[in-house]
DNA sequence: GCCAACGTTGGC
DNA sequence: GCCAACGTTGGC
């Protein structure tokens, strides 16, 4: 068989005050660390692909929006983070051999010129359905759509990287 | 800062 | 394994 992966999209939620789009500019590529929520550590560790599409959003931030994209670069690895007592992100119960959480490696792809924010995506046919948009969405790595995913870049006027 | 919607924890 | 209490997320 050819073995063919579709390639599949993604949101992934940051807040700005932590790692912004601005960040991810300064350093074109970065590890998608501190998730720690088990639906979320399962996508990153078993279903996020290299070469899967991300919409970079900002949460708990004005404006709360789509502000970039950025490709995945390397699939599901353990997350440093949970390993460092000093970390705010350390797991005491979470070890090397058996790490419980994960996260993958992503490269800008763009800055949007302006954010796409909650307000145009609510209104406009193709990203009204996003879960994102959805009350009680918490859920910090979500999948979204191919159609989505185009749907994005027509109302940020770009073309999809 | 409020608070609804979730997720996690821990006593039983 | 139930479920109340507690903690967190995140838009507003």
């Amino acid at each position: 068989m050819s073995g063919k992966v579709e390639r599949q999209f993604w949101l992934f939620k940051s807040e700005p005050d932590e790692y912004s789009i601005d960040d991810l500019i300064r350093d074109q590529t970065t590890f998608w660390f501190g998730v720690r929520n088990y639906q979320a550590r399962n996508f990153l560790r078993d279903t996020v692909k290299a070469g899967d599409r991300v919409l970079f959003y900002h949460s708990s931030a004005e404006p709360t929006a789509v502000v970039g994209t950025c490709r995945v670069t390397e699939a599901g690895a353990p997350d440093a983070t949970q390993f460092d007592p000093k970390n705010p992100y350390f797991d005491a119960k979470s070890t090397p051999e058996n790490p419980r959480w994960f996260g993958v490696r992503v490269r800008l792809i763009r800055k949007f010129a302006a954010p796409i924010t909650r307000d145009q995506l609510r209104n406009h046919n193709g990203t009204a359905g996003m879960m994102v948009l959805r009350k009680g969405a918490r859920l910090s790595i979500q999948p979204v759509t191919e159609a989505e995913w185009l749907a994005v870049h027509v109302l940020a006027d770009v073309k999809p990287g």
